[in-house]
DNA sequence: TCCATGACTCCGC
DNA sequence: CGCGGAGCCATGG
């Protein structure tokens, strides 16, 4: 299946405020276990403001790594930006990571597109 | 077509 | 529980 980011984004469009999944996940219920990285690079290509190519704004803040972290690498401004984002909208942080066990989001309730 | 590039993961120590 | 290294694979030049 060829153009994988358009479909990442159109799942992470329905992750709910106040959830947030893995960079593994996102791939792995797009059908591509182990394309977590790209997963990531088709976040790393959205424009200012989380801009997709159609013009939707993605909430990139809600992908993370499967340790609970937020990714770190790249831009040094977006790692406190996402945290920020991620407890306004009520994800609680335990230290640097993410309680995973409490926020992560159920993807049975995913309809694929 | 080949090759470098990544906002990743998993596993062993 | 932290670190380092190998594995993974879609993209774009």
């Amino acid at each position: 299946m060829s153009n994988l980011r358009p479909r990442v984004y159109d799942l992470v469009l329905q992750i709910p405020a106040g959830r947030v999944l893995a960079y593994g996940d996102v791939a792995g219920a797009l059908g591509c276990p182990g394309a977590a990285r790209q997963v990531g690079y088709a976040m790393a290509a959205l424009g200012p403001g989380g801009l997709d190519k159609q013009g939707r704004a993605v909430p990139w803040q809600r992908v993370i790594l499967s340790s609970g972290f937020v990714a770190m690498r790249g831009d040094p401004v977006r790692g406190p930006l996402q945290r920020q984002l991620l407890e306004e909208e009520g994800v609680q942080f335990d230290g640097d990571r993410v309680d995973l066990k409490r926020f992560r989001w159920d993807l049975r309730d995913v309809t694929l597109v």
